[in-house]
DNA sequence: AGCACGCCGACT
DNA sequence: GTCGGCGTGCTC
C-alpha cells in the first residue's frame, strides 16, 4: 500500500525503547503483521483514541539501522514504489513473518585442532580410496576456518559427506562465534597471488588511492583481461582497513568457481546470498553481515540490501547484464541503487564488464564515473574471430547452413567441441497445418504454442499453459500437422543424425529443471563426454569451455529489427559474451553468425570494429533520438480482463500538465494479450529527472482519483529495461 | 496484499 | 436452505 500506518505505544514502553528500523508487532485489520517504524512523532492527523497500540517490540538484532531506512526511503522515492514493500525486500523472509527467530550462533565445522598439519594429511590419506568426496571435502576445509553450512554446500559437498569425516575425528563441530571482523597479517593468502600486468596495476593503484570517499568506477575489461583480479586487490585494500566488502554477481555468475577465488586468496569469512539457499540460511548469512563478522558478501541483485555494518565497497560485476533489474513488483536495478547506496555512504563503487551498458559508458564518457580500461588478455591468448555467414546464399537445412556444417565437421574432426546457439526452447516454436496454414494458438495469449516432444506437449512460453499435442487440425479437421521451425530440442536431435559418430547435450532450462543438473551437464562438457553443445542463452554467460573452439548462432536476426531499441545493445553484449566462451592461447576460437542481413550497419560495425566502437555509435543513435541514456523515461503498465479497461485507465490518468515530460500513449503491449489478460502502457520520457519524477508523481495522483484503480492490475516502472512486455 | 462481507446463482 | 464464486471495501 502506497502509505504509512500509525499506532500508539503501549504503556507498557517507553517512546525512548523505540527507534527508527525496528521491528514491531501490531494488529492491521483482522490480522497481526510485522511492521517496522519509520518514524516517532507525537501528533497523528487521525484521533489519537483511534490509534491501536503496539503489539510487541522485536528483539534489536533483527531491526533495521537508521541508515539502512534512509536508503530505502530513498529508493522508494526514486521508483515511486510503496514503502513497505521497498522494506519488505531488504527483510531475510523470516523477518517478514510474526515468528520469532533463532539468531543464536550457528554450527560451523574445522579440522579438528589435535591433528596438526601432517597428522591431518596422513588422517586423510588413510581415507578409502571409495570416499573421493571426503577426501575433497577434507582438502577443502584444511586451509579455511568456520565453515559453514552454505559455504560448504556451495563448494559440492553432502550432509553425509561431512557427517562422515565428523564422525571419523577429522572434523569438530562448533558453535560460529559472532564477533566484529578483524583483520590480521593472515587475512590474506599471497601463495598464488598473481604479478599484476602494468594496465591491471594502473587500475588498482588509481582505485586504491581513493578509498575513503564516494567515487563510481568503471572497469571495461575485455574478457580474459583480469577483472577478477583487480577486484581482488582492491578487496584486499579495503578489508584491511577492517571494512566489508559487498560484491554483486549475476544469478548465474555465483558459481562454486567464484566462491573458491575469494576463498582460497582471502582467509575471512566470506558468506554468500542467492536464491537458492534456505530462509534460514538467508537469516544466518543476514544477520553475520548485520553484526560485522561477516567480511565478504558476496550476492545477487538482492544483495544490494545487505545490512552492511562497516560498508567499504561496493562491486557490481557484469554491470550490463539484465539479471541486476528486478521484474516484478518493485522493479529496481541493483547497479544503479547499489550506486545511490555508495554515494549515500560516501564509499566507493566499482562496475566491472567486457561491454558496458550504454548507460554507463555514457555516464563514463561525460565524466561521471571513472573510466578503466583493460584492453590486453593475459598470456597470449587471443580473442575469437566473429564470422557472418549469409543465410541467402546458402543450403540451409533444419536452420545449418553448409558452411557452418563444415565449420562444425573440421572442428569436431580436429577433437575439439562446438557450442551452438539458439535462443529458443522445445523442439519447434509453432506448429502449423499443412492444408489450411492453421496455427495452434494459446487462446490466452493469442501466440503460437511451443512444441515441446519429449514430454508430448505443446507449452505456451507466454503464459506457462500446456496441453497434449493436438492430432488433427482446429481448423479444417486435417492430420497432416507439422512443425513449424527449430528449437534446441529438434536441433539437438538433427545434430546427432548429422555427427552420429560425436555425443552431443542439450543445455537450457527444460532439461536442466532438475536440481544439480546443470551443474552435472557442465562438468560433463568439461569432461569432453560431450563433442557438441546445444543450448539457448543460458550457456552464454559465467561459463568458460577451454575445448570450445567454435561457437555458433544460429538467429541473431531478431534483435535487428526488434520494438526494443535496447535489442541491438544486448545482442552485441551477447555475441561478445559469446566469443569470451571459446578457445584459449593455445587453440584461438572462432564464432559464427547466421543471418539474412549480413550487410545490417549494427552487425557489420560490430564484427568489423568490435564492441568499444559499437556501442559509441550505438550511443550517437542514441543522443539523435533523445532515448535513454540521454532521455529518461517510465512505463505505466496496465492489464485487464477487458482491452478497454486498460486503455481508458491509463488515457484518464494521463491527463494533466506535464511540464518538460513527453507522455506517449496509452499503446497496446507489443504483446498485446497475455495469460487471458489486455495489456497497455503509457510511456513518460524527459530530459530530465526532476521532470519526470513531477510526472510520474502526478499521474499517480491521478490515479488515486480514478474509479477504474481497482479493476485494473497497474505497475509503474522507472528506467523500464524492456519495453516489449 | 489479504481478508471479511454480502450478493447471487446453483444445487440438494 | 446451503454453499461457494467473486466484486467491493477496509486496513492506523
Amino acid at each position: 500500500m502506497r502509505q504509512s500506518f500509525t499506532y500508539s505505544i503501549p504503556e507498557s514502553l517507553k517512546a525512548e525503547d523505540f527507534s527508527v528500523g525496528d521491528r514491531v508487532l501490531v494488529s492491521f485489520g483482522p490480522r497481526k503483521l510485522i511492521g517496522v517504524v519509520l518514524d516517532l512523532v507525537d501528533e497523528s492527523e487521525l484521533d489519537v483514541e483511534k490509534l491501536k497500540p503496539i503489539i510487541e517490540l522485536m528483539p534489536q538484532e533483527s531491526k533495521l539501522s537508521k541508515q539502512q531506512i534512509d536508503f530505502l526511503s530513498l529508493c522508494a522515492r526514486y521508483y515511486h514504489h510503496p514503502i513497505g514493500d521497498v522494506i519488505s525486500q531488504a527483510l531475510p523472509v523470516l523477518l517478514r513473518q510474526t515468528k520469532s527467530v533463532d539468531l543464536s550462533p550457528e554450527p560451523c565445522w574445522d579440522v579438528n585442532p589435535e591433528l596438526e598439519g601432517d597428522a591431518f594429511k596422513q588422517a586423510v590419506s588413510k581415507l578409502p580410496k571409495s570416499a573421493a568426496k571426503q577426501v575433497a571435502l577434507a582438502n577443502y576445509v584444511v586451509d579455511k576456518k568456520h565453515l559453514t553450512w552454505p559455504q560448504i554446500r556451495m563448494a559440492g559437498f553432502s550432509k553425509a559427506q561431512l557427517n562422515a569425516l565428523l564422525k571419523k575425528d577429522l572434523l569438530v563441530e562448533g558453535l560460529l562465534p559472532k564477533e566484529i571482523f578483524n583483520y590480521s597479517d593472515d587475512c590474506v593468502n599471497h601463495d598464488d597471488k598473481p604479478q599484476l600486468s602494468i594496465e591491471q596495476s594502473v587500475v588498482v593503484s588509481a582505485i586504491n588511492n581513493q578509498l575513503d570517499q564516494y567515487r563510481c568506477h568503471l572497469i571495461d575489461g575485455i574478457t580474459g583481461s583480469g577483472k577478477t583480479e583487480v577486484y581482488l586487490q582492491i578487496i584486499e585494500q579495503v578489508i584491511a582497513q577492517n571494512k566489508q566488502v559487498l560484491v554483486l554477481v549475476p544469478e548465474i555468475g555465483l558459481t562454486p568457481q567464484t566462491l573458491s577465488r575469494f576463498e582460497k586468496r582471502f582467509n575471512v569469512p566470506v558468506v554468500l546470498q542467492h536464491s537458492a539457499l534456505t530462509d534460514n540460511d538467508r537469516l544466518q548469512t543476514w544477520h553475520r553481515t548485520k553484526q560485522g563478522e561477516a567480511a565478504i558478501i558476496i550476492a545477487t541483485r538482492s544483495g544490494v540490501f545487505a545490512p552492511l555494518l562497516k560498508p567499504g565497497i561496493i562491486i557490481v560485476d557484469e554491470e550490463h547484464d539484465g539479471s541486476l533489474k528486478q521484474q516484478e513488483g518493485f522493479r529496481y536495478h541493483a547497479r544503479d541503487i547499489a550506486i545511490l547506496r555508495a554515494r549515500q555512504l560516501n564509499i566507493p563503487i566499482v562496475l566491472g564488464t567486457a561491454t558496458p551498458s550504454l548507460e554507463t559508458l555514457h555516464n563514463a564518457q561525460t565524466g561521471k564515473y571513472q573510466y578503466h580500461q583493460l584492453t590486453k588478455r593475459a598470456g597470449q591468448s587471443q580473442l575469437a574471430k566473429i564470422e557472418l555467414i549469409d543465410m541467402a546464399r546458402q543450403q540451409v537445412e533444419f536452420g545449418l547452413s553448409g558452411s557452418l556444417k563444415k565449420a562444425i565437421e573440421t572442428t569436431l574432426a580436429r577433437g575439439e567441441q562446438v557450442l551452438i546457439f539458439l535462443n529458443r526452447r522445445g523442439f519447434a516454436p509453432a506448429i502449423t497445418c499443412e492444408e489450411c496454414r492453421w496455427i495452434a494458438d494459446c487462446q490466452r495469449c493469442n501466440k503460437p504454442y511451443t512444441l515441446h516432444q519429449n514430454q508430448g506437449l505443446l507449452v505456451c512460453h507466454h503464459c506457462g499453459s500446456q496441453k497434449r499435442i493436438v492430432r488433427q487440425c482446429g481448423q479444417c479437421g486435417s492430420p497432416r500437422i507439422k512443425p513449424l521451425g527449430q528449437g534446441t530440442e529438434q536441433l539437438e536431435q538433427r545434430l546427432a543424425d548429422l555427427f552420429p559418430d560425436y555425443s552431443s547435450v542439450r543445455i537450457d532450462r527444460d532439461s536442466t529443471r532438475r536440481k544439480g543438473e546443470l551443474a552435472k551437464l557442465l562438468q560433463q562438457v568439461t569432461d569432453k563426454e560431450h563433442q557438441i553443445l546445444v543450448g539457448t542463452q543460458m550457456l552464454a554467460k559465467g561459463h568458460h569451455f577451454p575445448d570450445v573452439t567454435l561457437v555458433a548462432v544460429l538467429d541473431v536476426d531478431g534483435a535487428l529489427f526488434s520494438y526494443d531499441f535496447r535489442a541491438p545493445e544486448h545482442m552485441a553484449q551477447l555475441l561478445v559474451q559469446v566469443s569470451g566462451r571459446a578457445g584459449r592461447e593455445s587453440k584461438p576460437g572462432k564464432v559464427i553468425i547466421q543471418t539474412n542481413f549480413p550487410e545490417h550497419p549494427l552487425l557489420q560495425d560490430l564484427v568489423q570494429n568490435g564492441y568499444p566502437h559499437f556501442a559509441r555509435y550505438a550511443l550517437m543513435e542514441r543522443q539523435q533520438a533523445r532515448i535513454p541514456p540521454f532521455g529518461f523515461q517510465a512505463l505505466f503498465r496496465a492489464e485487464a480482463n477487458y482491452p478497454n479497461m486498460p486503455e481508458s485507465f491509463l488515457r484518464e490518468v494521463s491527463q494533466g500538465d506535464f511540464a518538460q515530460c513527453l507522455s506517449m500513449g496509452p499503446i497496446a503491449a507489443a504483446q498485446e494479450k497475455k495469460a487471458g489478460k489486455f495489456r497497455y502502457h503509457l510511456l513518460l520520457q524527459a530530459q530530465e529527472r526532476k521532470y519526470l519524477h513531477l510526472a510520474v508523481r502526478q499521474v499517480l495522483a491521478n490515479i488515486e482519483q480514478s474509479s477504474l484503480q481497482n479493476k485494473v492490475r497497474w505497475t509503474v516502472d522507472i528506467d523500464p529495461q524492456e519495453l516489449s512486455w
